[in-house]
DNA sequence: CCAAAAGTGTTTGAATTACACCCATGC
DNA sequence: GCATGGGTGTAATTCAAACACTTTTGG
């Protein structure tokens, strides 16, 4: 452990709710398939979701919007916290005690933490990944791809998941993941990679657009083969509406 | 503050997480009229959610577990982690100090404190409502009458009953808030209650039944004036089934 | 001109809603 | 015997699902 960050760790401990923290699962859509944001470790093949601890003067909710600030560049992001995870025994604390000995104090891992799960909608062309002191990358990875985690933190991205496709089918929450211009074919390959099933684009289109909160422009998306497909805006205040009506929509 | 009391937290504090409590709205169902049991402090007029803390050696769940137990006197309870309050300030410290500084120091009130929300659904018959050391009375109010509330537990209150109605439109979890045996209007009006709006006998009969999760007994409920009442039974096992085959069922 | 993706309407079946009368019981 | 709540079926409508061909573009 470096001098600098034994001194930030040192720091930080009087600042910070003790044994609380909070992980952020970052989706990302590209590609037609849906990625998830995850640190690597330094000096290490072992990654994690981004997290970070409460500070005294902040809220939970602060928390997380600068964790997710801090990984991605990004200001405005969409949060949910779905989950609070409880369990004594969390993950093997010896174990991540020695895997991470090189970079922190081991004693650090003998206390237990609760943890609090949000997770982060974001459009994927705006983020810059960014790794932190004790890590040395910060890449988006295919959901089938993701590798073993430190602590629980498959456990939380499964929850994670499970709880943005609850979310997702009912509430239009996925447009947070696409760009201010968007196509029904990419929007629907969302819901498709989100969802993890084949969608009647006729069916898929009409029910859309019956909520109204998106928007057809007077444009086409140029530059791709094929027939040029028209591009959509989300309308935000007619979503807001809708939301106000109780107005929940299925997939 | 009495010297046992005092002592008592006092001993406690080694043993739990510093800064986190948790707290239960415990929902029962009785008269067709959802109720939520609360704490008289002593020697004051204020009331409050049950609530605690979380010990080293228990995971949230079973804190919360705990205090249902201790209030309630029942094992066994339907229990939900719906949502944890993360604020800096949830309430008015100084104020609630002072309110309550003739049961505990001034000074505990001071730290902020993240809560962990969960609600509870039990058989209004079952329970045996228990006040603790701090408090003088234990007992069931009407949602409509619930008084204000210590800390920020009317917003606590709020965001359970939106989490339990929004939870019972498509499962069938208000079978907790009933005896074993339950007449069909028992249950509308528990529906009824808990949603706020009325619905049509008929059409309520159809969609439970046709679920199947709960089952004709060949008896009636005798005792009662006007024509007696099947009763039925919850059926555990088709409730299952139905929950893996990812059946959600709206009223 | 060809391959590939985009765009679009209608028909069918399923599910939901609306609706009213008779029955059994305790008093 | 009467007042009260319990029990039940059908018709109308709405909503969701199934389904296939034409159009446009880049290469």
């Amino acid at each position: 452990m470096s001098e600098k960050i034994r001194k930030t760790v040192h720091d930080d401990i009087l600042d910070i709710i003790p044994q609380l923290s909070l992980d952020c699962v970052i989706f990302g859509f590209h590609d037609s398939t849906l990625k998830v944001l995850l640190l690597k470790w330094k000096g290490s093949n072992i990654y994690s979701l981004p997290g970070g601890f409460v500070k005294q003067t902040e809220s939970v909710d602060q928390a997380a919007v600068r964790v997710l600030k801090e990984r991605t560049a990004l200001d405005e992001i969409f949060l949910r916290q779905f989950y609070t995870f409880g369990k004594v025994k969390r993950y093997d604390n010896e174990a991540v005690g020695q895997k991470l000995a090189h970079l922190i104090e081991e004693s650090v891992f003998h206390e237990r933490v609760v943890s609090i799960g949000y997770y982060a909608l974001v459009d994927y062309e705006k983020v810059f990944p960014n790794p932190d002191e004790l890590t040395e990358k910060c890449e988006w990875f295919d959901l089938e791809e993701v590798p073993e985690l430190l602590f629980d933190h498959n456990e939380i991205l499964d929850k994670a998941l499970k709880a943005l496709r609850f979310e997702l089918s009912f509430q239009p929450i996925g447009l947070n993941l696409l760009p201010d211009k968007f196509t029904m074919p990419d929007m629907q390959r969302m819901y498709e990679a989100i969802l993890a099933k084949k969608i009647d684009p006729r069916n898929f289109q009409k029910k859309i657009l019956k909520t109204g909160i998106v928007i057809r422009l007077n444009e086409v998306k140029k530059g791709v083969a094929h027939k040029s497909p028209y591009l959509y805006r989300f309308d935000q205040n007619r979503y807001k509406e809708v939301l106000e009506e109780g107005g929940l929509f299925f997939i």
